[in-house]
RNA sequence: GGGCCUGUAGCUCAAUGGUCAGAGCAGGGGACUCAUAAUCCCUUGGUUGGGGGUUCGAAUCCCUCCAGGCCUACCA
């Protein structure tokens, strides 16, 4: 057993700057290190970009760049966007680390030993513009390669394969047998149907030849390894695994097997959904250490799927800058239920920051703050209650917040987390009205009421604070700020209570100011 | 072609086969003045995509049709 929680997410692809899908899988995982570490449990979070293949070297020299170099042009604009965003990772994955080359040349030879590879020549139709095989798959209605594939020549090549299907029907076995294997559970079904229709091996070479941006095959230097080989292994190489000691790299066994390889749906099959766990298993892995796959859906724009191609890609840096960081976060992370699909709609973003954030929390610490300091400077008293209303929120509703809240945040499911949070500080609002405080600070004989309900309402909003931390890191710092709560968020401090009596609140400052006019439309 | 998902209020979504299908937002009416023109209360609004079936009972299970989407095919 792993004795630190280990989150990857995918490795980003370096040919293309990054769009709201990056941000968005990166952020969910930076949340559920976050609420590890929340919880007082040691996390290591990884993520990257996967630097390699054709698409780089294309790119590379268009623009009249060495692979390399373009490669970590782009490499920058992800890491630019990671620390706008807050997103907070352990472990950095480039693939062209010297120590993920070294791990996956060994992975390869260990194979190649094992007889898990084997060399074959394929025959078949070569675009010499596309640089790739075709299949049938490309042809047209007449039954031909269209002009897009500009010269296509029939070609032999030998290749470096896999032995995908002689694991067939032990991964069948596998998911069969975990149910766990993939989140959310419709995926896993979808991955079985997949692979029940699995044929063939997997093509893991490409000759330098055509192809020279690449791991190079430690047993045949004129062949470089396939993208996915590459790119699937950063998730045990960058954790350690075969690394020699005072590489740097952690101790793998602290962190093997991840708790959740977060990942979108559209690598689920066949590369994480079958490709990961057969190299896993082949290379001798036992089956209690593959990891669970946390499957997301995806941000579309107007139903659509987000495409650079249609022109319609919203950049994630560019939101951070016109609504900030806090209203982005929360909006990626409240609008989606984790592992479907939502519509991206900047009048949501607007309209949930302005309802949950600027409305109902920023503005409940706003008067609570203004009522203590008016009424009392300031001081909260810590006293025994008896009023029904005030009990149902200290026993009631805010322990049921919180639990509800750990629940769904156990279960990945942050938007429903966050809903808790929210309905917390609704009550609040509820209690204020319902108590009017300003009536209480006019009659003497209300004294202890008004300062129980004070008491109530801070205690509350340290409670919602802890809670929301994951998700909005710098606003609840602020919030326990003005609070004048010194110490790191815990869950285990969700407890009803903290606050001492005689505490001295801080002075309240608007805290998530409202997006009043829509900005004048985007572009 | 094969597989999977979705369809519930104007919008975004809930509802282990079991009270009258619920929230938030939007709409309508009212209240309050501590507060970021915020908040609170009341309220309008549903043939649960259509049609069959199983059941004492169906949004939920089965069949079928319709609509949209995804994977299958190197964009999270």
């Amino acid at each position: 057993m792993p004795d630190c929680t280990f989150f990857t997410t995918a490795i980003d692809y370096t040919n293309a700057a990054p769009h709201i899908g990056h941000a968005y899988e990166k952020v969910l995982t930076d949340v559920l290190a976050r609420f590890e570490r929340l919880c007082q449990r040691p996390v290591y979070f990884l993520t990257g970009v996967d630097q390699h293949g054709q698409k780089v070297q294309q790119s590379a020299e268009k623009e009249g760049l060495s692979p390399l170099e373009f490669a970590q042009q782009c490499t920058a604009k992800f890491l630019a966007l990671w620390k706008t965003l807050g997103v907070e990772f352990d472990g950095w994955a480039a693939t062209t680390h010297p120590l993920h080359k070294q791990t996956v040349q060994r992975i390869l030879q260990n194979l190649f030993e094992a007889e898990q590879l084997y060399k074959q020549a394929h025959c078949g139709f070569y675009s010499v513009r596309q640089e790739q095989f075709l299949t049938d798959k490309e042809r047209n209605e007449a039954g031909e390669f269209g002009p897009e594939w500009g010269q296509v020549v029939e070609l032999e090549e030998e290749n470096y394969y896999f032995r995908l299907s002689a694991h067939k029907e032990w991964l069948l076995r596998f998911i069969d047998t975990h149910e766990h294997f993939v989140i959310p559970a419709f995926r896993r079904l979808e991955l079985r149907n997949a692979v029940e229709r699995l044929s063939g091996d997997l093509c893991i070479s490409r000759p330098k030849t055509r192809l020279s941006w690449g791991i190079e095959l430690p047993f045949d230097p004129d062949f470089v390894t396939y993208v996915w080989f590459d790119a699937l292994i950063n998730y045990i190489s960058f954790a350690g695994y075969l690394a020699d000691p005072g590489s740097g790299l952690p101790n793998f066994k602290s962190l093997w097997p991840a708790k959740a390889h977060v990942i979108g749906k559209d690598i689920l099959i066949p590369a994480h959904g079958v490709y990961w766990p057969i190299m896993l298993h082949a290379v001798g892995f036992s089956d209690e250490e593959i990891p669970t796959l946390l499957v997301h859906g995806w941000w579309n724009i107007s139903g659509a799927k987000m495409s650079k191609s249609l022109g319609n890609a919203v950049d994630p840096a560019v939101l951070a800058e016109r609504y900030g960081v806090s209203a982005l976060r929360y909006y990626l992370m409240a609008d989606i239920a984790t592992g479907r699909d939502a519509d991206f709609s900047e009048e949501r973003l607007r309209m949930r920051y302005n309802d949950e954030l600027a409305n109902n929390v920023g503005n409940l610490l706003n008067r609570s703050l203004n009522m203590a300091h008016r009424y009392r400077q300031g001081i909260l008293r810590k006293l025994p209650t008896t009023d029904a209303d005030l009990l149902a929120l200290s026993e009631g509703e805010a322990p049921e917040a919180v639990a509800a809240y750990k629940l769904a945040m156990e279960q990945y499911q942050v938007d429903t987390a966050l809903d808790a949070a929210i309905h917390l500080a609704r009550a609040c609002n509820q209690l204020i009205e319902s108590s009017a405080p300003w009536k209480l600070a006019k009659d003497p004989e209300q004294a202890e009421r008004l300062d129980a309900v004070l008491y109530h309402l801070a205690e509350s909003i340290r409670l919602v604070a802890i809670l929301l931390s994951p998700v909005l890191p710098e606003a609840a710092h602020g919030i326990l700020a003005q609070l004048n709560v010194s110490v790191a968020p815990l869950l285990a401090d969700a407890v009803w209570g903290g606050l001492a009596d005689g505490h001295l609140l801080g002075t309240p400052v608007p805290l998530f100011p409202r997006l009043e006019a829509p900005p004048a439309a985007a572009d």
